[in-house]
DNA sequence: GGTCAGGTTCCGA
DNA sequence: TCGGAACCTGAC
């Protein structure tokens, strides 16, 4: 299948350009995906993940570039975002934003991943009042107990957990992996789509505000949530997920002693969505990735 | 050993 | 409609 090894037992790979500035590491550590990796490949440093269900290896071999194997560089594209027309996105931030500016500027390499969208969902539903680490440890322990294992690069990968893997695993069994109550409404979710109660295809009919609360039917899942599954798994940029750290980065650094403090959540998210615009989520992920790494 | 973490739900006003 | 408590678990 075009993967024929070369003299010398290396695996073949396709090169990627990526147009422009992109990081490879912090994309793949900017809160949006929990179950890369680390590896090595005829001596060099690599990413270790899955792709949905398709095993596979990235690397960055410098600024502009990223490598992956062979006939993947089109699906690797996709996911990792370097397909997005950046610059056009980056003319719909706000002008005169300092803040929004410092924060590109810090890592102008970031990109939103565009993930599989069961995938995504199951994920945040575990992640409530979750630390980065403890999320991750959760989604590998769910992925090495109950998702397909592949092989690649010498090491064993793990799918995510179909609905139905989930469902048949039963409550308890989810319980047991760490995630206390979250164990609920993953388990719910998880059987209401595998008995084919509910369809995530439904998505793709609904506006944005229809797909929030399409998404908030489920258990567990409410706005911070459904926003996340939206902007990270169905590519809606409009979503604008406000956690902590967006909140605090938000308040502190957009507004004065006084409001900050009387501000609602409410108000502060119609505040965002509308002074970020139509890729506000976008915006979203330069503002978090900040904060995060510099608070 | 206490506190806190990328939230949501439930309950009472 | 709104504020506050409760919720599992692991890491610092």
């Amino acid at each position: 299948m075009g993967r024929k090894p070369k003299p010398g037992g290396n695996v073949k790979i396709a090169r990627i350009d990526t147009g422009g500035p992109f990081d490879l590491g912090q994309v793949l550590d900017s809160g949006q995906v929990f179950h890369w990796e680390t590896g090595s490949l005829d001596g060099q440093p690599v990413w270790i993940g899955c792709l949905g269900d398709e095993p596979v290896w990235l690397a960055q071999p410098d600024p502009v570039t990223v490598v992956c194997p062979a006939g993947e560089a089109a699906r690797v594209a996709h996911y990792l975002g370097i397909d997005e027309p950046i610059a056009r996105l980056h003319a719909t931030f706000p002008a005169d934003d300092a803040v929004l500016a410092e924060a590109v500027a810090w890592c102008p390499g970031l990109r939103l991943i565009r993930q599989p969208v069961w995938e995504c969902l199951a994920t945040f539903i575990t992640s409530s009042l979750k630390q980065v680490a403890h999320i991750r440890q959760i989604s590998l322990t769910l992925r090495r107990r109950f998702g397909v294992p592949h092989q690649i690069a010498g090491q064993t990968v793990f799918a995510y957990p179909t609905p139905a893997a989930l469902a048949a695993a039963g409550e308890a069994e989810l319980r047991a992996c760490g995630l206390g109550y979250r164990a609920v409404g993953l388990w719910r979710t998880a059987s209401a789509l595998a008995a084919g109660d509910a369809d995530l295809a439904e998505l793709d009919a609904l506006d944005d505000a229809e797909a929030r609360e399409w998404l908030m039917r489920f258990h567990g899942v409410g706005e911070k949530i459904a926003n996340c599954v939206l902007l990270f798994g169905c590519g809606r940029h409009g979503a604008f997920p406000i956690d902590v750290w967006m909140d605090r980065i938000l308040r502190e650094r957009y507004f004065g002693p006084r409001k900050r403090k009387t501000l609602k959540p409410r108000e502060l998210q119609a505040w965002a969505e509308a002074h970020f615009g139509p890729h506000a989520g976008y915006a979203q992920q330069y503002l978090f990735h900040f904060a995060r790494k510099t608070f």
